[in-house]
DNA sequence: TAACTATACGGAGACATTCTCCGTTTATCA
DNA sequence: TGATAAACGGAGAATGTCTCCGTATAGTTA
């Protein structure tokens, strides 16, 4: 408690830390779409050429791992909104980034897990990323509302786990396709009368 | 293929077997309970005083266990549509099933996991509940777009599978609230206009 | 009732996976 | 060029899955 008044000193972090975290996120992608993120951890250590130590020093739980995998798609996926809010009228900006989300599930392999998670569980590993992911669609929710395109008395990722729901099946084309066509049933179901 | 012809002489089943298959039935319904289906199975066996085994010959997967364990709660499920289909008229009687399904999920703790199982994994195992569950709710729509109250171009299923989503949230009230909201605005989608 | 035998039992143990601990190595900084 | 904080690696403990096979027993038959 005492002496934390002199940050000055901070080591620059070393550089094989750097590179092994690197090495072992790209073996962890590539590891969780070839077999689901079940993968064995200490494969990935393995093939990332680390000790078992090491992958969990970074991260110690497997969710961590995977949080820090797919973290980079998911705020490509909150990215997103900004730019459709820009381009389009509110409820179109708010159905094309529903087409994205279920376009981010179908097509990312693994991606499903960690949405889902993130959007629908209760971990706080996600939870960073699921306030994130609610402010994004919160908005492109409000911005409808106001517009008096919809009304919702429903928590808006609500409609995103409806769709993971659907998008999920066998991340097959099928459950892209109907994830779509639910997403018209949805904002149908919304839209102001 | 040849001395198939006699199945005069069946003997009938064990009776150390069939009470075995009840007590795992037992403790692992409430092993799932407490610990979610990821409950070990060697506790299962150990608890319900039978040898590793006996678990897995009666139970050859982790599947087949959990699908023993919930197959009465889905016949329940099943059973519903028809008694709501007597007592209703098409679309009220679909709402209700929707609700009750709904309940069955924040309820039936374990439920869950099974029902996403049947309505939207691909696992062989839930197939013939899957087969069961598709009819089940496939009926109670044809139904409703005959007498013209409502038009889907969905997967029946797939009403199940994003009320699924929803209503599983935490398993506390909260979710199962959202998911009834979700009907209304899952019906009000595909309301005939 | 007493063999007989198909059926079922139990649990040791092979194997896989997770995760920790700690002696050794190494990158940074003075 | 040391000194040392930071990071490494991998053995191994803990836990879980699942199989194998010698043993026990319920049902059948004489």
């Amino acid at each position: 408690m005492a002496d934390k008044g002199k940050p000055a000193a901070v080591r620059k972090p070393r550089a094989d830390a750097k590179r092994n975290r690197v090495r072992l996120l790209e073996t962890a992608k590539a590891a969780f779409a070839a077999k689901g993120s079940g993968a064995s951890l200490d494969e990935i250590a393995r093939t990332a050429g680390v000790g078992a130590g090491t992958l969990y020093r970074h991260f110690p739980t497997r969710d961590a791992l995977v949080e820090a995998v797919y973290r980079n798609e998911t705020e490509q996926l909150v990215a997103a909104a900004d730019r459709l809010t820009k381009l389009h009228p509110p409820l179109t900006a708010l159905r094309e980034w529903l087409l994205l989300f279920v376009d981010y599930i179908a097509t990312k392999h693994g991606m499903y897990e960690v949405l889902n998670a993130i959007v629908g569980g209760t971990s706080d590993l996600y939870s960073a990323s699921r306030v994130q992911m609610k402010q994004t669609i919160g908005r492109l929710v409000d911005r409808a509302v106001t517009s008096a395109d919809i009304r919702l008395d429903l928590d808006p990722l609500d409609l995103l786990r409806a769709l993971a729901g659907v998008a999920n099946i066998g991340s097959g084309p099928e459950g892209e396709r109907a994830a779509k066509r639910l997403i018209d049933i949805l904002i149908a179901g919304i839209r102001a009368p």
